[in-house]
RNA sequence: GCCGCCAUCGUCUAGUGGUUAGGACACCAGGUUUUCAUCCUGGUAACCGGGGUCCGAUUCCCCGUGGCGGUACCA
């Protein structure tokens, strides 16, 4: 790279944060770190219609909490630049590459109509190029609602290179004299883009496909004042399962929504960064910095990626093993919370050991451990282990109490317990399922739970010998 | 309609002018286990279609088809 690699991510505050805003913006950051370079951020606030509260702030503390930094200290905002973008819009009709439009919306409308009508693409049809200056001159003095459309070439190529795609080239009578200054003062997208990158001396403008049609109009933009244009990289879509482009209605989209479901923003983002992007080998767990370290623009696929989240659900599982216990109960914490239970952070930590390897999701911890917290309750079939009678299973139990009852409270750990009840079960020659499978039951309630020794440990020796006892008053019943 | 981009297992993808077309997730089977999960072993499963170039195309070219994007005083 010949100079300091700058990218941008340029994210118009109109809301939640998009997963695929998140892809887009890990991919804009790790081509510059990997280079070494700085990572902007800008904010694209040229459409007053549009505005959310609060979304900037949301925007800002997600890229935040991703660990996505900006290097820019002062983030740019479009709307605080207007003066800026309608001289530069002004320069360009001194210079007869743009031209004021008085044309009304309704005007515009029919025409498109009409053209649609007869199949043809819809195109401002330059009417406002036959004013004459006098004309013109009147109806600015005059305050007459107008823009100012940038003069397309109606010959010849334009024609660009797509770090992604290789040469994409359009020809120029496809392109519509676009709009670059709105009649409320604010520039369009294309017009605010360009000066502020190359403002913001950005060297690799890498964005959503969307826009590839639309570079074409920017590099023309670039040639009309002057400046050397950046080099170009179109990031392919995301996906719905039906191949459409990924929204809502299809699933969740919202990075918001899945951090609330109880995913890591550590699995989301190796989620998203495999969707379109492979390094090539057998690797796929990757932190921010390894990312860093081996990203590489070249290796983005063409095609869209479907946001299908079973493989994050299992990248998930994988980043919840990784962590230590101590964290992962400080991260579970608020879904217990959300469930009305306040649980003791040292007692937590116990519990969630036991689902560390179990769970996918965080989510899923509450119902996994609600019997640690309160009584569970069961139908007492589930006590029976394949074919053994209620009487039977009843009786195991009891034998199994007499014999927890003789370990002392200070030995009421997971180990001895297991050594005590499977030398017992030795001795006795019973099944292992007769006597492990009610007790599991009788301490959880649950069908799929821990193993019953971690269960009755963590519990302690007098709840669990009463959750025992109760299993046999509800198979007597 | 017009313009542009794209096309390998269900999904994410690797890959090559001659390969048993590889991996991961998911799925199925087996093993381990009291259950579930983890873990281990194995398995099913793909080059969109038609032409051309070539001794040979999944790979290169063309044409279809399909998908997606754009076609706004939205970004």
């Amino acid at each position: 790279m010949p100079k300091t690699v700058k990218t941008r991510f340029a994210p118009s505050p109109t809301g939640f944060f998009h997963v695929g805003s998140l892809r887009t913006s890990l991919y804009v950051y790790l081509f510059a770190k990997h280079f070494g370079g700085d990572f902007l951020l800008r904010i694209e606030d040229t459409d007053q219609t549009r505005k959310v509260e609060g979304a900037v702030e949301n925007l800002k503390k997600m890229l935040k909490f991703f660990g996505l930094n900006w290097d820019n200290k002062k983030v740019m905002v479009q709307s605080e630049r207007l003066a800026i973008y309608q001289k530069f819009a002004q320069d360009l009709v001194k210079n007869d590459k743009a031209y004021y439009c008085f044309c009304t919306p309704e005007r515009l409308e029919q025409v498109r109509q009409t053209q649609q009508q007869k199949k043809l693409p819809p195109m401002y049809d330059g009417c406002c190029c036959r004013l004459s200056q006098t004309e013109i001159d009147d109806s600015l003095k005059a305050g007459k609602s107008r823009v100012i459309r940038f003069k397309m070439p109606k010959t010849g190529v334009t024609e660009f290179n797509d770090l992604i795609r290789g040469k994409v080239s359009f020809s120029n009578q496809t392109l519509d004299d676009q709009i670059i200054l709105k009649s409320d003062g604010f520039p369009t997208y294309h017009l605010a883009s360009v000066v502020d990158d190359r403002e913001m001396e950005i060297t690799h403008v890498i964005r959503g496909e969307e826009w590839l049609s639309s570079t074409p109009k920017h590099v023309l933009l670039y040639q009309a004042f002057g400046w050397q244009a950046p080099e170009f990289a179109h990031l392919p879509l995301l996906l719905n399962p039906d191949r459409s482009k990924l929204s809502k209605r299809q699933g969740d989209v919202a990075v918001e929504d899945y951090l609330k479901n109880g995913y890591l923003p550590e699995a989301l983002l190796n989620f998203v960064l495999l969707l379109g992007w492979n390094p090539g080998t057998a690797e796929e767990i990757f932190d921010l910095k390894a990312m860093i370290k081996i990203f590489d623009l070249a290796k983005v696929n063409k095609a869209g990626a479907i946001f299908d989240t079973q493989k994050l659900d299992w990248l998930n599982g994988q980043y919840i093993r990784q962590k230590n216990t101590a964290e992962l109960a400080k991260l579970c914490q608020p879904f217990f919370e959300a469930a009305g239970i306040k649980p003791d952070q040292k007692y937590l930590e116990k519990v969630i050991s036991t689902e560390q390897e179990r769970i996918k999701k965080l989510s899923e911890i509450v119902a996994a451990t609600e019997f640690f917290f309160k009584e569970p309750t069961y139908d007492n079939g589930l006590l029976l282990w394949k074919k053994l009678t209620k009487e039977k299973t009843a009786e195991n139990l009891q034998t199994l109490i007499d014999e927890l009852e003789k370990i002392k409270t200070g030995k009421w750990t997971e180990a001895d317990l297991e050594k005590s009840v499977t030398d017992f079960i030795k001795e006795k020659n019973l099944g292992v399922g007769d006597l492990l499978w009610p007790m599991r039951v009788a301490l959880s309630g649950r069908k799929a739970s821990p193993g019953p020794f971690a269960i009755a440990a963590i519990l302690g020796r007098e709840k669990s010998i009463a959750r025992l006892k109760k299993a046999i008053n509800l198979l007597q019943n």
